[in-house]
DNA sequence: TCCTTCATGTCAACATTCTGACACGTCGGG
DNA sequence: CCCGACGTGTCAGAATGTTGACATGAAGGA
């Protein structure tokens, strides 16, 4: 498509659909969406988020991470206690299923993330990460 | 959301919807999605695209570009012909409104794109956007 | 103490997008 | 010449995400 690609935004959003696309077909095997895996990996290294925590970690509002996780209960891949003592966060465990099916989807995911970054020479992989962060920081709703 | 930043899809994702975000607030006042936006930017850059083709610039099928063309075309932004001498492909053009309103929204979006890029060293913001290109290309469907 | 503010989970309605499917026109080789 | 592959526009159905709303509990200041 020419020209656009002269702006960081569209190379942005074509980058992040490419990832998305490619995530999702690595995924397909394993029956998981990557809204999913995404919650899965967000649990594996932070148990005992909240729905909405892992909402906003996932980028996805609290009631399609509702949604999600709901799916995941019933799966077996993910606990939640019915009732807590105080509040009403309900902290998310993954099972020990959870975690057998996190590090299996999580092997090809690395793969895909693997082949995009071996594109970028090595000596500017750090500052490319940090410049995408930097990138987010500087637009975000809390930076205005 | 700590140590998860550390993987470049993730910042990737937050990146894109972080934009994502910032510019469907200020195209708002112009009653206009992104995706309609960016259809009309498409259309500025290279008129007589079709609908299939407005759709693959656009990272959207083109079931969906239709429906945001048909609303375009409706407030009379856009126009296409209603039959065409050969083939299916029905070309696109804008409408001198569509034109004045691309051009306004434009005008918002690129200090979008700005505050974005300022949080970058100018000496390495060429080098993102190829970075960013190059990611894009290696993960493709068509590379492998 | 009270009460205002904030955060959470959940329900409902709505919007947007995608996949599957069909009909039609073009282009190419057999 | 014919026919298969390909591209296009469109319809229908399903999946997914979002906003708005409500009830409830926690936290902090007057």
């Amino acid at each position: 498509m020419g020209h656009l690609t002269e702006s960081l935004g569209y190379v942005l959003k074509q980058s992040a659909k490419a990832l998305h696309l490619a995530t999702e077909e690595v995924l397909r095997p394993f029956d998981l969406t990557v809204a999913q895996f995404s919650c899965l990996e967000l649990l594996g290294r932070h148990p005992g988020l909240s729905n909405a925590e892992l909402g906003r970690g996932a980028f996805v509002s609290r009631q399609s991470m509702n949604l999600v996780l709901r799916g995941l209960q019933q799966r077996g891949l993910v606990t939640r206690p019915d009732t807590v003592a105080t509040g009403w966060a309900r902290p998310t465990q993954l099972t020990p299923e959870g975690r057998a099916q996190l590090h299996a989807a999580a092997e090809s995911v690395r793969k895909v993330e693997k082949r995009m970054i071996s594109a970028i020479p090595e000596k500017r992989r750090v500052k490319l990460r940090k410049d995408l962060a930097a990138c987010a920081d500087a637009i975000a709703p809390s930076a205005r």
